[in-house]
DNA sequence: CATTAAGTGGAAAATAAATTCAACTTGGAA
DNA sequence: TTCCAAGTTGAATTTATTTTCCACTTAATG
């Protein structure tokens, strides 16, 4: 009982700082380790994808298999270290796009930024569409997006420039079908995306979506849930 | 040189049959075990797609993997013993919809055709879209069914049903597409592609296609080649 | 500098799937 | 019936990757 409080007391005196930042800085050297094995792994991720081995990260690097493990325990550690940053940017561009008085223009603008991002690294992509390896950072993050997006459909609807039935669900879809052409055609075409958004952009503009809409819960399966 | 004659000769006398079908017949038992193989296979492709292992396949037949190896030493004769029938399946959609008056329904009824195919076996829809796979008959598929397409592509665009600049790659990327929000939503929302469906559709019927024209590789890119 | 906690490398163990194969069955021809 | 080529099985081997671990460095502190 004694014992309970005073764990509790304790607990309470170094806790706030300690618990988000329990952090002891790193050695110098390892310092350098850990920036060398991320800017490996956020280079080959951006060509590769995701599921890069550990070995061939360490092997790049230059580093031994023990380093990398030792930094980067298990693979969630390693995307938040790498992907945290650019998840953030894009939950930037929705609140932005959010911000438009032209609901229509800062969907668009949205996706596109968000493509740009993607396109410059295949990891990113998976990341944001494919839901098998998403992150807690992932999650949140459609989890805060999802409802500025719904928000500009519902207004870019009432004003007229998407087709009454546009849904949320229906915008995730346009952003997975136009990844899914990325991914297919990084290497050999890449700019093929771009007439992919133009179609789909239009198809989304144009298309009749009075029929019974998809189930509300659609698009968090579609981005958040595991495989 | 008479050899040659005589080796051509020979060649014609038991040719036709015998190439196609050099086949020693399988003993009962072993004839009833394939099937079985079959099936099986097929079932699990159908839910997990084409990368079921072979443990798995051989583990729910009920058979020892041996069997397995013996009937289908490598996965592409297991891929083409499954699949061959659908691939000529789509062939014939293809050939039906070239004989179309209306270019542009006939290229949307092929395009239906193909994914409700594709709906029911997730292999299926792999082995048409995924390059990385694809076998021999997939690549001759691609081949036969492009210029049909382009035809019909050519005939929608001089109907006006099309813009102009549509191209088979555009046809390509809407199939890709659709098959994308498929493969995602598969289990969770089975029908969700149609929605995708009449979006891309829509698209690529209002979209400005103007702008250069993808390279005429791409859609061999697209669908042929190798990962 | 001496000390040592922190850090490192890389070989070895654990895991998992693909593939082989030798000992054992069995269908069906004679 | 007998026989054996064809067929089967599942344990063993190979291949590939993930993960652990410990003997060996090294940065940084007094």
């Amino acid at each position: 009982m004694e014992n309970k409080f005073n764990l509790e007391f304790f607990f309470h005196l170094d806790s706030v700082d300690h618990v988000t930042d329990p952090a002891p800085p790193l050695r110098r050297d390892a310092e350098r380790n850990r920036q060398l094995l991320l800017r490996t792994a956020y280079e080959l991720m951006a060509t590769e994808g995701l599921d890069v081995s550990y070995e061939d990260i360490a092997r790049a690097a230059g580093t031994g298999m023990g380093t990398m493990y030792r930094r980067f325990p298990d693979r969630q550690d390693l995307l938040n270290a790498l992907f945290n940053d650019h998840i953030d940017t894009v939950i930037g561009f929705a609140e932005q796009a959010a911000q438009r008085d032209d609901a229509w223009a800062g969907l668009i603008w949205f996706l596109e930024q968000q493509l740009e991002i993607e396109a410059r690294s295949r990891g990113v992509g998976e990341l944001l569409r494919s839901r098998s390896q998403a992150t807690a950072a992932v999650q949140r993050a459609h989890d805060r997006m999802t409802p500025l997006v719904a928000e500009l459909i519902a207004r870019a609807v009432r004003a007229g420039q998407l087709p009454a039935g546009a849904t949320p669900a229906d915008f995730a879809a346009v952003h997975v079908m136009v990844g899914s052409v990325m991914d297919a055609s990084r290497g050999f075409a890449p700019q093929l995306w771009r007439r992919a958004l133009t179609i789909a952009l239009a198809g989304l503009r144009h298309a009749d979506l009075s029929g019974d809409p998809p189930d509300e819960t659609v698009i968090d399966h579609l981005y958040n849930e595991k495989k």
